[in-house]
DNA sequence: GCATTGACGAAGG
DNA sequence: CCCTTCGCCAATG
């Protein structure tokens, strides 16, 4: 697969999929205007109490590619916990709004109507 | 190699 | 909702 400096990168060059690799192919299918959560994603890859890893994996979203959609990931209260991870920290929210999500006070407004939850949308596996 | 730290989450209080 | 404890596991010191 693609070569990846492997500064940061937990081995990214096997052939098969690692955990990272599934939750950034999972983020970039949330569709636009819609949000999910590091344990909803988690639980889709079927590693439900590893949400922290998935929120780890996040970490490196944004050096890799294709681009992951991060900044629709939150955390299961529809809080913007990874604000800070962003550049500025008021990217994340200004992302969202773009996206038509309304943000209010670091905190997705009407968060359980627009949840996309993969195990649903994309189907059990 | 142990200890601490997280973009987390569930359960119990 | 807040708080604590526990489970999770890669990365970091």
């Amino acid at each position: 697969m693609r070569k990846i400096k492997n500064q940061q990168l937990p081995v990214v060059n096997k052939e098969e999929p690692s955990f990272f690799e599934n939750v950034w192919e999972v983020a970039r299918h949330i569709p636009k205007g819609r949000v999910t959560s590091y344990g909803a994603i988690a639980n889709y890859l079927g590693t439900k109490s590893s949400a922290r890893m998935v929120g780890w994996a996040m970490n490196g979203a944004h050096w890799v590619k294709p681009k992951v959609p991060a900044h629709r990931v939150v955390n299961r209260l529809g809080i913007l916990s990874g604000k800070h991870h962003f550049s500025p920290p008021g990217m994340m929210e200004k992302l969202l709004k773009k996206e038509g999500v309304k943000v209010k006070n670091d905190q997705v407004v009407d968060f359980k109507k627009l949840f996309w939850d993969p195990a649903e949308e994309l189907g059990f596996k």
